[in-house]
DNA sequence: AGCACGCCGACT
DNA sequence: GTCGGCGTGCTC
């Protein structure tokens, strides 16, 4: 028998099947989908068994080293999916792969050093025999830390046969184990025993007592900890299971990181608008059929109620759903009301798990003891055997489309599985993507519009403030005349702000007044950021920090002024104006650590503060019954970035703070500060019309050629030599018209908006086009040609369907 | 990704 | 003459 088998190194060369025998005793336990380790080149690689066959046409053949998994880590579903992903995405099979699986499931690669004959290496070498002491192998790179020039040595003993390398293939996948204390004779036994152990055994005796001494004996099994939280003596417990008196077991155990009980919920009784939009989806449900559903129903429309009353009938149709949430509103409230309804049916998938939780909750989904799961784009991935729905909750989020190898995107992800299992997807949003809502009008989608908020309350009422006219009044400040005083107001009704800004920081720029010299980042083409809290100059793309100095560095004088505003500056703006406002800022900066994210919002929902002043991140999923007033401080921050989405984005964000406000008993109220009042994003933003900005914005869209009236290819090239990056993106401009057909337009190559990050020139060309069937095979020929360069060389980097054109 | 093979400059 | 730089090419 021989396999197949794809290497874990998700570079161009290897990017194809390696076959190697299977030995005689694996011949029954390996399946497509396992993991094996096997002999490559000189070193022992992981790799996934893609299939199983019977002949090679490679004559001389390695064989495998071992099997990693019990049950094969992708499905045949999977293993199918993962190879249409590498095509449609033009990256490495493996590299679909793993974007596929928890990161434990990765190898951890380690080079040991073997003495092999220690007289020759303390004759040679004595100072390389004094680092391994009396220890017979030592980690290469423990051994290399220490001195660099110890290599030519170690080279040395190594052609001198004193010293051997191996390659450790390491399963990082480790399920946490408990030891359980159990008793393992009868009671009577114990009484026994008790009697005749010496009184200097005393810790030994109060364990045993406590064991003798329950009436359950038989069937009590304590885990050591809760023993010795009892008080009783680990080392006594040891000892007596010595005795095979107790015994312990180390028991298997999920991690479990939603400690806190969960109160159960029943289903709401819906609303004549939901009612007609879950019908639907049952419908398709129970005929088996793949439909498309797109769930356009305002903030607090109740979609969520409906994604929770189709889950409970895949459930009962013995079938399993995903459920995508973007990260940031995968919060506590988020997970609570899932966990709320199904309980323990429930697996959660978001970045805030250690590698170890992630590992649980995936086993979980793998081996069927949980029939949900709500995680965030990589949950797309959950192996399920049995989809019956898959959710994707705002679905307009950018955060579904992977930034990086594999570039995917989980909307096409979701649909491509649902074909493949024959269920229905919910694509649910207060304001859907253009390309989806445009494939609903085309009905290749089915619209669901949710056009009533569930208790009746109004939206929020809506004010534009033209920042122009604020400026021409004298007011330079970050606050318009109107959002001080609402926010004063609020204060003291006792009741809560949201201030929404897109810039984190203090000032966005520092320019010298005399001579208008703007301090950039040296690495990157970008003006550093000023961070008031440490002093400092930062830079958003590659994290340089610098100080901030008093005099220009080109002319010298002292003229340094900071620009631009960010949330650090606001913050220090309010304590300025409202000194007895309490405010809670989140930002990246606020919010890197651990839980901190949870934190603040928990403070902010205790009403430890007044204000809470942020940016994306407090856009979503928020629901406080006393914020009453939420201030956009600039929305038209995003509208001037030179991307074919600035006016989508300004009103999916314009709408969704605003959507804050007001959401219970009491009415709410939203001020919009904006330099361009009279935009449409921001109008019909204000006015809560998304079929008018949607109107507008696709003929727009018509115009430029733009999706969803075409497709966009983006290639992306980046060196550390400008001249080098060019003339590749020139070749490839060529190649891309030489081979590509009439009906598709060919821009570039041309320099970015940010033309240098991390010390690298970046060049771009971008494809439009409609139909291609020349396209996917062009590109992957481009990147066989030009990505063979090794690390300092060329990079070349294939976006389809770009969000941004960054 | 590693690692070897292979062809040109500064040293024992 | 050799050590060692990193450009190219292969791993079942």
């Amino acid at each position: 028998m021989i396999a197949e088998v794809y290497i874990d190194i998700p570079a161009n060369p290897v990017n194809k099947p390696f076959d190697y025998r299977v030995p005689e005793p694996y011949r029954d336990l390996l399946e497509p989908g396992m993991r094996v380790t096997v002999p490559f080149g000189r070193t022992r690689r992981l790799g996934f068994v893609t299939a199983l066959k019977e002949s090679s046409e490679f004559t001389r053949l390695k064989s495998i080293d071992a099997i990693e998994d019990h049950l094969p880590v992708l499905t045949t579903e999977l293993l199918e999916l993962g190879r249409w992903l590498a095509d449609t995405t033009v990256c490495a099979t493996v590299a679909a792969y793993q974007a596929m699986l928890p990161a434990v499931l990765k190898a951890d690669y380690k080079k040991v050093v073997k003495v092999e004959d220690p007289k020759q290496l303390k004759k040679q070498h004595p100072n390389l025999a004094g680092l391994f002491e009396s220890k017979g192998q030592l980690l290469w790179a423990e051994l290399v830390k220490n001195d660099v020039n110890l290599l030519t040595s170690i080279n040395h003993a190594l052609r001198k046969g004193s010293l051997s390398i191996h390659q450790l293939v390491r399963n990082q996948a480790t399920a946490k184990h408990v030891a359980v204390v159990s008793a393992s004779v009868s009671a009577e036994r114990m009484k026994l025993e008790y009697s005749q152990l010496s009184d200097r055994a005393k810790r030994q005796k109060e364990a045993l007592y406590y064991f003798i001494h329950r009436s359950d004996s038989a069937t009590f099994h304590p885990t050591m900890q809760a023993l010795t939280n009892e008080g009783l003596s680990r080392d006594a417990i040891l000892k007596l299971a010595e005795k095979e008196l107790l015994r312990i077991d180390q028991v298997e155990q999920f991690r479990n990181p939603y400690k806190r009980a969960i109160e159960h919920t029943e289903p709401l009784k819906l609303t004549d608008e939901q009612a007609n939009a879950l019908a639907p989806i049952l419908q398709s449900m129970d005929k088996n059929e793949h439909r498309v559903f797109l769930c356009h129903g305002v903030t607090g429309s109740g979609k969520t109620e409906i994604y929770l009353q189709s889950i409970q009938h895949v459930l009962e149709r013995k079938q399993q759903a995903i459920v995508l949430v973007p990260e940031i509103s995968l919060t506590p409230q988020m997970v609570v009301r899932f966990k709320g309804r199904f309980g323990d049916h429930v697996a959660v998938m978001h970045s805030g798990l250690s590698r170890g939780e992630k590992y649980d909750e995936w086993r979980k989904i793998r081996e069927e003891k949980v029939q949900v799961v709500v995680g965030a784009r990589s949950a797309i991935f959950a192996p399920f055997n049995n989809l019956g729905l898959i959710i994707i909750d705002e679905e307009h989020e950018s955060s579904y489309k992977q930034e990086d190898m594999p570039r995917y995107h989980a909307r096409d992800i979701a649909i491509h599985r649902a074909q493949d299992h024959q269920c229905p997807v919910v694509l649910g949003s207060a304001t859907p993507s253009l390309e989806s809502f445009a494939r609903a009008r085309k009905q290749v989608y089915t619209l669901l519009s949710l056009k009533q908020r569930v208790n009746h309350r109004p939206l929020p009422s809506v004010h534009i403030v033209d920042l122009r006219e604020e400026m021409r009044q004298g007011n330079h400040s970050v606050f318009s005349k109107e959002l001080l005083e609402k926010i004063k107001d609020r204060l003291q009704k006792k009741e809560q702000t949201v201030l929404f800004l897109n810039r984190r920081g203090y000032a966005t720029f520092v320019m010298c007044r005399s001579c208008g010299t703007v301090v950039e980042c040296p690495h990157c083409d970008i003006s550093l950021t000023y961070h008031r809290a440490q002093h400092l100059l930062k830079c958003h793309y590659c994290g340089y920090e610098q100080a901030v100095s008093d005099t220009c560095p080109t002319c010298g004088s002292d003229a340094m002024r900071f620009f631009g505003t960010g949330t650090q500056k606001v913050e220090a703006e309010l304590s300025r104006l409202i000194p007895e406002a309490r405010v809670i800022r989140m930002d990246v900066d606020t919010t890197r650590k651990k839980g901190s994210h949870e934190r603040l919002l928990r403070q902010f929902g205790e009403e430890k503060a007044d204000i809470l002043l942020g940016t994306q991140m407090i856009a979503k999923g928020l629901d406080f019954p006393k914020v009453t007033l939420v201030g956009v401080l600039a929305a038209d921050s995003l509208l001037h970035l030179a991307d074919f989405r600035a006016s989508e984005k300004t009103f999916q964000l314009v709408t969704q703070v605003a959507g804050r406000a007001g959401r219970h008993d009491l009415p709410g109220e939203v001020v919009i500060q904006s330099y361009s009042p009279d935009h449409y994003a921001v109008l019909d933003a204000a006015r809560h019309d998304y079929e008018s900005f949607y109107n507008q914005e696709m003929a727009l869209r018509r115009l430029g050629s733009y999706p969803p009236f075409y497709y966009l290819v983006l290639i992306c090239l980046t060196h550390p030599e400008p001249a080098k990056v060019a003339e590749a993106a020139e070749r490839i401009a060529l190649i891309l018209k030489k081979h590509l057909s009439d009906s598709s337009q060919i821009y570039g190559p041309v320099v970015p908006a940010v033309a240098k990050i991390k010390d690298r020139y970046r060049y771009q060309c971008m494809v439009k086009y409609k139909r291609e069937p020349a396209l996917l095979p062009v590109l992957h020929r481009i990147m066989q040609h030009f990505q063979e360069g090794g690390k300092n060389g060329l990079q070349v980097s294939i976006d389809l369907n770009p969000v941004a054109l960054m």
